[in-house]
DNA sequence: TAAGCAAATGCAACTGTGTTGCAAAACATT
DNA sequence: AATGTTTTGCAACACAGTTGCATTTGCTTA
């Protein structure tokens, strides 16, 4: 098992269980972010699906995972930075969905360009998401 | 019922019906972006689900919708520029969401910056939402 | 290490979202 | 007005996500 995974649960103020570890695992072996219905498959029959959903809600309000936006009705979940804390996420970082293979990456390096809003709106978060051929898929 | 409707529809060589003329003068109407369950409230019974979805899908092909990705699990469409054609899409202005009100908005005058990414990814597509507080919820 | 308490899980049931097939109705064309 | 094509409505289905509650698990403290 990771070395992080309990680190990262206790500091979070979590209990340590069986779904949270096996899920978290999960997130730190792959580098893409997953979907409800890839970790469904990935952790087998092993959990309940109300557990998993349960699992990802808190994981994202503990500010261990935060939430990629897409036009497909399938939100996905990456780690965070340890910069995030709970209640406040800091992920500037850009998005990377690939059309060929499906997969969803983070672009830790590249950071958000700050952008030039009319007088009157209060910007609070950006979420900038490209699409297009992945490394492994030219 | 607004000028624009029918010649929109032809010209994308669609019949005009009476379920995509009320969508579409929805959307000329409202300056905001709709999901699909907004346009089930403000059609009343008028139309089946079944034909909101579809009208929906047809619109977006035809080039006259476009949607806006978000992390909430609810695709909203929104009226595109005359640029946009069947199979292409040429919307890349930066998409609002309020948290307050919770609509979306095009920023038609605000386009999407250009990204540097890593070697090796091939860009196709940008999506950038901004959330914050928009003019009206200050 | 066992006891007790709080938190997490599993199950059942439910709501909401989106899709598909098919017969009936509406539209465009002549 | 008659024709053929397209669109619609209905029924049924598949999938995503949520809630309440009883049971189990993990954590704490003695």
């Amino acid at each position: 098992m990771h070395p992080r995974i309990i680190d990262t649960l206790k500091r979070s103020q979590l209990s340590v269980t069986d779904s949270r570890k096996k899920i978290l695992e999960l997130f730190l072996q792959r580098k893409a972010a997953l979907a409800h219905a890839d970790i469904e498959q990935h952790s087998g029959d092993e959990f309940d699906r109300v557990t998993i959903y349960r699992t990802l809600q808190t994981f994202v309000e503990k500010g261990i995972l935060h939430t990629i936006p897409s036009a497909d009705n399938a939100v996905r979940y990456a780690l965070c930075k340890d910069a995030c804390t709970e209640g406040h996420h800091q992920d500037n970082h850009v998005h990377f969905m690939c059309d060929v293979c499906n997969a969803t990456y983070c672009l830790d390096h590249v950071t958000v360009p700050s952008i030039q809003l009319p007088a009157g709106y209060q910007v609070h978060q950006i979420d900038l998401v490209a699409s297009g051929t992945c490394i492994k898929c030219q």
